[in-house]
DNA sequence: ACTGCTACGTTTAGACCTAAACATATCTGG
DNA sequence: CCAGATATGTTTAGGTCTAAACGTAGCAGT
C-alpha cells in the first residue's frame, strides 16, 4: 500500500509524516512511531504559520516578538498596562526574553516602563500612542490572513479539530508538568 | 456563556485560545478571530513538544538540531549517506543552517563529509560509527517519550486528528506556496 | 529593627537560525 | 571551446531565544 503510485518524480507532497514513520519501521522494526503522524504535522503547521506571519509582519514594519508583546497588552484593555510578570505568564517565553522584548520596544518608542505602584517591586509596561497605533494597524492584517489560511476546513471540521487539539494539549500539559519549565 | 464559572482564582487552564479570541472581540468587536482557536493551540503544542524533546535530549547528550540531522540520514537506510541538498529538502531549515549543523556534527565526530562522486558538485554526508551509535541510542528514547505524551487520545480520535491536520496542512501549503520561502 | 527568604526583573554568555553575499563547479548553446 | 546561466555549498552579519548568574526590593519571624 506504500508502493502504489511510486514517486516517479520530485515530491508533490514533500515527505509526509506517514512516510517518516514507515521509513523508521523499515529500518528499525519496532521503533515506537505512533506519535509521528500527530507530532510532525503540528510542528510543520506551526512553522508554516510562523513563516507566513513573519512575511505579513515584515510588510507592516513589525516583527512577531513585538506583535506578541503589544497584542497581549492591547488585549488586556484599558489602561493598556501589564507588569512584566503578567506578560511572561501570558506568553510562552522566558522572563529574560520578555525583558529584552520590552527593551527593544521601548527603544522604538512603542511602550513605556514605569515603576509599579502596587506593592511588590514590579515594573508596569504600557502602550505609547505609537505602540497603540501600530498594533491597531497590524492585528487585522495578521488575523485576517490567518483566517484565510484555515478557510478550507468546514465549520464542523474546525470544531472537531479544536476539540481534539484541546484534549491533546490537556494531556500533554498534565504529563509534562503544566507550568513552563 | 463566557461568564459562567468566572475565574475566581489563578488560571487552571492558563489562557486558553478561546479567551484570547473573546478578549479581542471585547476590545475590538469585529476583529477576525476565527483562526485563533486553531492556530494558537498548534503553536503551543509545538512548543510543548519541542521543550519536552529538548529536555529528553539533554539527558542523552544530543541536541534537537543534531538529532534531526542524524535521523534523516539514518532513516534513509544504508549506506547512511545523503547529500547536503537532500538533507535540506527533507528538513524545514535553510541550506545555510544545514551547513552549520553538518559542520558542528563533523567537529563532534558524528558525520563525515566527502566530495560527491555522482555528477554535480555535491557533498555527501555520512554517519560515522559514533554518529550511528548515538542515533540508535536516542531515537527510541525520544519517540517513546512522545508516544507517551499522546496516549490520551483514543485510536479513533488520533485518526481523526491526523486526517484533519493533513487537510489543514494541504490547504495552508497551497495558499502559502508549497515550497519553503 | 535586624536577618534571612522569596519574588521579580535584568544582564550575560552561548547556541541556533535566517537572509544575503560569496565562491565554485557543471551544464548549455552558439 | 567559451560565456553565461544554473546548481550547490559555505560564510557572514544580525537577530532572538534560553539558561543561569545577578542584584535588589519587600516580607516574615523573632
Amino acid at each position: 500500500m506504500a508502493d502504489s503510485t511510486a514517486a516517479s518524480e520530485g515530491l508533490r507532497t514533500p515527505y509526509p509524516a506517514a512516510e517518516i514513520a514507515a521509513a523508521w519501521q523499515r529500518e528499525r522494526p519496532g521503533t515506537p512511531t505512533e506519535s509521528i503522524e500527530v507530532v510532525t504535522p503540528i510542528w510543520w503547521l506551526a512553522k508554516l504559520f510562523a513563516d507566513d506571519r513573519s512575511r505579513v509582519l515584515r510588510e507592516a514594519g513589525i516583527d512577531a516578538a513585538t506583535l506578541d508583546l503589544l497584542s497581549v497588552i492591547r488585549r488586556s484593555g484599558p489602561p493598556y498596562t501589564l507588569s512584566t510578570r503578567e506578560i511572561a505568564q501570558r506568553t510562552l517565553v522566558t522572563a529574560g526574553a520578555i525583558s529584552q522584548r520590552v527593551a527593544r520596544a521601548e527603544r522604538d518608542g512603542l511602550v513605556r516602563r514605569t515603576p509599579g505602584t502596587t506593592g511588590r517591586r514590579t515594573v508596569e509596561v504600557s502602550l505609547t500612542t505609537d505602540g497603540h497605533a501600530l498594533i491597531e494597524r497590524s492585528v487585522d492584517a495578521v488575523l485576517g490572513r490567518e483566517a484565510a489560511l484555515v478557510i478550507d476546513l468546514t465549520a464542523h471540521e474546525r470544531n472537531s479539530l479544536i476539540k481534539l487539539l484541546e484534549k491533546l494539549m490537556t494531556g500533554v500539559r498534565r504529563r509534562t508538568g503544566t507550568s513552563q519549565p
